[in-house]
DNA sequence: ATAATGACTGGGG
DNA sequence: ACCCCAGCCATTA
């Protein structure tokens, strides 16, 4: 099922270039299911061996991290980011205003939904 | 086909 | 600003 949901889930944070984050909602409402916000956080918690997705770039709306809750998780993913220039502040939190991904227009959302790259057949080391 | 699940979200208190 | 609650939706741990 190339097609399916989760499949656009990771094509759209494939996207997501370093030292930006993008929120479950936002990439929800990219795919055109504004309140599917928990299926982007399942489908992240679902991604297949072998795939290269930054799944570190995306947090929750309010700029935290979402791993929390399952443990060390993440610290893991405050590691990444930090190392890709995101800044956390006192509370853990990142300003979505400076490192939000803000760089993706309906024109570029018409291509990105086009299977032109499969982020499964693509080993870029 | 039904029910349960989850890395969410926005609004109200 | 923080905590809590109800709504949401693709997939099936």
């Amino acid at each position: 099922m190339v097609d399916s949901f989760f499949e656009q889930v990771y094509q759209v944070v494939y996207r997501i270039p370093p030292g930006k984050v993008a929120t479950y909602g936002q990439i929800a409402r990219l795919l055109g299911m504004p309140h599917a916000a928990r299926t982007v956080g399942w489908a992240l918690h679902s991604i297949p061996e072998g795939y290269d997705i930054p799944w570190q770039r995306v947090v929750s709306s309010r700029g935290i991290i979402s791993l929390d809750r399952y443990g060390s998780g993440a610290a893991i993913q405050r590691a990444l980011l930090e190392t890709e220039g995101v800044a956390f502040d006192e509370s853990g939190r990142i300003d979505l205003r400076v490192y939000g991904w803000v760089g993706l227009d309906l024109a570029e959302r018409d291509q990105l939904l086009k299977p032109t790259r499969r982020t499964d057949d693509v080993r870029d080391t």
